[in-house]
DNA sequence: GTCTATAAACAGATAGAC
DNA sequence: GTCTATCTGTTTATAGAC
């Protein structure tokens, strides 16, 4: 089920009765991604929800709670899904340069298998991509919850494969384009699918991205070492 | 003046009284991209670009021809700026593979420059994510006039440059990634800019993106023609 | 044809009963 | 925590004056 993909990310801080909250942060989440945030009405999201619509104010505050309620989501579950627990507690600058790629590799196919796969990526993809249409509060939660951290332990890992400094700012280049790679897959995904002439992305179409990936990932650290030396 | 720079491309098709057209498009390109099709009342439109709201159904017969003329201008100003005349008119086939890389390289620098550089990329990509929110019929227009035949052009030079098919399923899938590492720049901008601590994106920023992505493209290119022989 | 006044509909937020 | 009812501001549509 759809339904409880973000329960368990949420459970830590889980309430009594937590179910209202979750479907209205569902609800939002897919309304706002797919209408955009003025075209969606806090009726129209509690209906889908199936809760009362002064729940909304109750729990979030209001309207733009409620959005800012779903960039925390995102941020969660992209730090949980992407990175992944092993990532968070290791120290970047202890790893050999071989296996600080071979990490940067693992995540490559975190993230791409994520993007791809994930049925939950797809509104999480369309809410991402109106924030940076037009910025709003949440932005600011999803920047420094999730796109600023997870750049920074990138670059981390990127410089101990590398040899290069964490925050140079070559370093950090080469990281975005390296997530450009992964997430162009998931943003341009209607001109990919059109393209390819594929109906779906299963296993077999995510094992083909993820391969291309890792093989240019690879290469250009790897010729990001010789380089230097 | 940004005023005047679509005037030259569509300076072929140009009739009469072509001030009210080009307004009109300039005014809407704006318009959809920051508030979205439907956000974007006709009178709107005409009044920033200071015409007669009738205009609009006279030359466009109603919004939705005025989004798609939108859509035409986007893909005229892509196969100039992106591609430019030189790449449209010579035959990937022929080339040899260091020719082709360089064919490849040097539109990686013309597609970086016009991202990271030009103004009206900005508004071009706004319209165009909504649209890939949101497809339409301009969606269509898009694909078929630029994102498809763009991407067929640089399968074959990546196919003569790698010495792989042009149709192989894997030169589609590192072509994609090639673009999504350029994309990414203009697409996620406001993270960039962020991270990077910008201002803006002068000729010092967009040279140290673009070397950064050359240096990536080709290193992936040079492994992927290592791995065949 | 253009403008303005007003009504109808709908938005988000709130108060109080349960 | 959830519900009903209501308040207030905004937008949209319509009608009438000019």
């Amino acid at each position: 089920m759809a339904l409880v993909w973000y329960a368990a990310i949420m459970s830590k801080v889980r309430e009594p009765d937590e179910g209202t909250r979750q479907a209205l942060i569902r609800a939002a989440l897919d309304l706002f991604g797919r209408q955009g945030f003025e075209a969606s009405s806090i009726r129209q999201i509690a209906q889908l929800a199936g809760v009362n619509s002064a729940g909304i104010a109750y729990h979030f505050g209001g309207k733009a709670g409620l959005r800012e309620a779903c960039a925390g989501v995102i941020v969660a579950t992209m730090k949980q899904r992407v990175l992944g627990p092993a990532v968070l507690t290791v120290e970047p600058a202890s790893l050999s340069p071989d296996a600080a790629l071979d990490t940067i590799l693992a995540i490559v196919d975190r993230a791409t298998a994520f993007m791809t796969r994930a049925l939950e990526s797809e509104m999480i993809a369309r809410f991402v991509l109106r924030e940076i249409i037009e910025p709003s509060s949440a932005f600011e939660a999803l920047y420094e919850g999730a796109f600023g951290p997870v750049h920074g332990r990138l670059c981390m890992l990127w410089a101990a494969a590398a040899g290069t400094e964490p925050d140079a700012r070559e370093t950090k280049l080469a990281v975005f384009a390296m997530v450009g790679q992964v997430l162009y897959f998931r943003l341009a995904r209607p001109i990919v699918m059109r393209r390819m002439g594929w109906e779906t992305i299963a296993e077999d179409e995510e094992k083909a991205i993820a391969a291309i990936i890792r093989a240019s990932v690879r290469a250009t650290l790897l010729s990001a070492r010789g380089d230097r030396s």
